[in-house]
DNA sequence: CACTTGGGATGACAAGTGTTCGCTGACTTC
DNA sequence: GAAGTCAGCGAACACTTGTCATCCCAAGTG
């Protein structure tokens, strides 16, 4: 996300938008910038560790990042600003791991298994990320609900078109395609709530998880097969 | 949950805890009590509608509830506390719901139908409960997390012992139910999320959540059908 | 009836808040 | 090199906040 953004600044303007165009600058300048702006981030991500987006303070993100109140606006209007582009963020990383399963080879069984491990790694790699996700999917923030929500359509629909490619569900109807992909990705949102709140308490918890998830999406699986198709 | 709280202290005290035993007191004054408690409760839960637990604030709701700042402390140690009464109150009200559901006769799909049906009209009816659990359940306030983790995991147990009773799945082992009863919960509690917003943008979005809620607890019911019992 | 109880109001306290202003000084450009 | 840009700072604004000591008076008690 950071790199994307990064590279569509440098990359020389092909487009028409001259306002924000300063990639004539060199380096050191603008990675300044973009440091801060991931310090305003990262400390965002800390403080939303124990706190709800809509009771974060600008004083405070701006007092853990080791900046003075006034920087904050700079990088960002609001702390909802702030709050979409975590989004932006942590739905770029989220959207790697979905491609990552989706690319994946082998019969249902092993599919599920390398499933729920994805996304056991990820839970652990992205912990701040995906816990921002599961709290602020239905938070008090408007815009940032409404961000999560229409980034997590997007990844219905591209869940659905792959499993249309399955032999397994060929035949089925774009409808029914959807439907099954919104029960995919909502027990995948689950899982991970589960896998995050599951690391701070038990420490067998994990595995304990990881069976429920697998045997769920096997249920799943033989829902799938036996599914009438209209044909 | 009104009503069990006060006819808990009304109750001629069978218990032997004689601490706030004050069952001796006419009603007046417990009434008006009462009420107060209700007017912050309920000032709570219309804050709760644009707002975070950890971003409410004790005048906020007191001055909404309309009393003093003061008077808060009369009733709740905390807004954490407010909090954890309200997931009483809220889980309450969803328990009601899920025993309606259980209760039910009829074949697979007619269930399926009154179930939709029935969480429908419980989000249309106790929205501001619902929404506070679906906000609150992964938001910043742990003992407020903990206890809807704890009710809603109760809620499992139960239904997995009401699955037990059904002739589709008289065979299952123990594991097997709560996993399946697991996969339920977390579809009722996701559908009730989308009515929620779906009430808030399109008028014909809920005919559309239903029939997917409709079709994903088909899919799984297939895959019921088929789940290898151990025999 | 006098007397106790306790829910609620008032007012005050220090500590925190979002936001804006003008300034500085390192980086960039010409 | 001189000129200019602009991220970050310090200070100040006018609030709002949680919490408490204190008083008040209706409800309950004997």
């Amino acid at each position: 996300m950071f790199a994307d953004f990064f590279t569509l600044r440098w990359s020389k303007s092909a487009n028409s938008c001259l306002l924000n165009d300063v990639s004539h600058t060199p380096g050191i300048r603008q990675a300044q910038k973009q440091q801060s702006r991931r310090a305003l981030l990262d400390a965002g991500l800390l403080l939303l560790e124990h706190q709800n987006l809509s009771s974060l303070g600008v004083r405070e993100v701006t007092r853990t990042a080791g900046m003075s109140p006034a920087g904050f606006y700079r990088h960002f209007r609001d702390l909802d600003d702030l709050g979409v582009a975590l989004v932006e963020e942590s739905l770029a990383s989220l959207h790697g791991m979905i491609t990552a399963i989706l690319a994946g080879e082998g019969d249902a069984d092993q599919l599920i298994d390398r499933t729920v491990d994805v996304v056991a790694r990820h839970v652990r790699e992205h912990r701040a990320h995906v816990r921002f996700l599961c709290r602020e999917r239905h938070g008090g923030v408007q815009p940032v609900r409404a961000a999560i929500t229409a980034e997590l359509d997007a990844f219905i629909v591209e869940v659905a078109a792959a499993l249309g490619t399955q032999e397994q569900s060929a035949a089925w109807s774009v409808a029914d395609l959807r439907m099954l992909s919104g029960l995919y990705v909502e027990h995948l949102v689950s899982t991970a709530a589960a896998f995050l709140e599951a690391a701070e308490e038990a420490p067998g918890a994990e595995q304990r998880i990881a069976a429920t998830a697998r045997a769920q999406l096997r249920l799943i699986s033989l829902g799938r097969l036996h599914w009438p198709t209209v044909g």
